[in-house]
DNA sequence: ATGGCTACGATCCGTAGA
């Protein structure tokens, strides 16, 4: 069973990108996030002639987030319950014995920013959402961006990073407070090279220099870890012309 | 050197991402 996740920078603009990957990596289920497209555009039947059902929760311009699965979703809840918010981050959706919650976390701007203190009341008000949902789902996996690199060989150059955002020590605590609940990164459950990322700038020819950051996570509660049998990061779409600036993230289980 | 891409929705520039 293959679970993927993958910030696509628009699904409008990714669409080939996405169809010809699903078609190379043969996913079960894949992650979505920064749709930037309204429910009523959302190419349903391209993804459904490709082969996967969507549960999707759009938004105009920004945000946006879907599950895509072969098999299809039951129960399927968009935002965090109890959270205010117009900003369209959230879906979950039980596929097969599996309980995923797909996130786009908030990016945080700068820190100190109003998008910042919206960045870590938005990490509390996950947590909370997610605590509860391992109660009711034993096999819960959350996958997606979210704009945190745990720890310094996360980043390309924490020198540079140092006290920025997505590294700030709150943000990285932030994160740690997910793992605390009963979460591991898939990650860091395998043996890994160095200078491993998911995500690499547009500019200064970030990719090409490997200058990047490990934002996009799939983290699983305990009995899912004992069935991951492996983790990828598939560099090659991040090759291609115009792609988006984040890879898609593997994980396997049994 | 505080820039540098990319996408979007609005026009031919501003906002946002990370």
């Amino acid at each position: 069973m293959k679970l993927a996740t993958w910030n696509v920078n628009s699904l409008k603009v990714r669409l080939p990108h996405l169809t010809d990957w699903l078609a190379k990596a043969q996913p079960d289920i894949v992650c979505l996030q920064e749709l930037k497209t309204e429910d009523a555009k959302f190419p349903r039947a391209e993804l459904e002639a490709a082969g996967y059902r969507a549960a999707f929760f759009g938004q105009k311009t920004y945000n946006g987030v879907a599950i895509l699965s072969r098999t299809g979703a039951a129960d399927v809840a968009t935002g965090i319950p109890g959270f205010a918010d117009e900003q369209k981050r959230v879906v979950a959706a039980t596929v097969g014995d599996m309980r995923v919650v797909c996130v786009y976390c908030p990016n945080g701007q700068a820190v100190g920013s109003e998008k910042y203190d919206y960045k870590l009341r938005w990490f509390a008000a996950l947590g909370d959402y997610l605590a509860a949902e391992l109660q009711r789902h034993p096999q819960l996996a959350v996958a997606g961006d979210f704009n945190v690199a745990p720890e310094d060989r996360d980043v390309h150059d924490p020198k540079a990073w140092e006290g920025q955002v997505h590294v700030s020590e709150p943000e990285r605590t932030a994160w740690r407070a997910l793992l605390a609940l009963g979460l591991q990164d898939t990650f860091r459950l395998f043996e890994q090279p160095e200078k491993i990322y998911s995500w690499w700038d547009y500019r200064m020819m970030g990719f090409r220099r490997n200058a990047g950051l490990r934002i996009d996570q799939i983290l699983v509660s305990e009995p899912l870890a004992k069935r991951c049998t492996a983790f990828s990061i598939d560099q090659e779409p991040r090759r291609l012309e115009r792609p988006s600036a984040h890879a898609p993230v593997v994980a396997e289980f049994s």
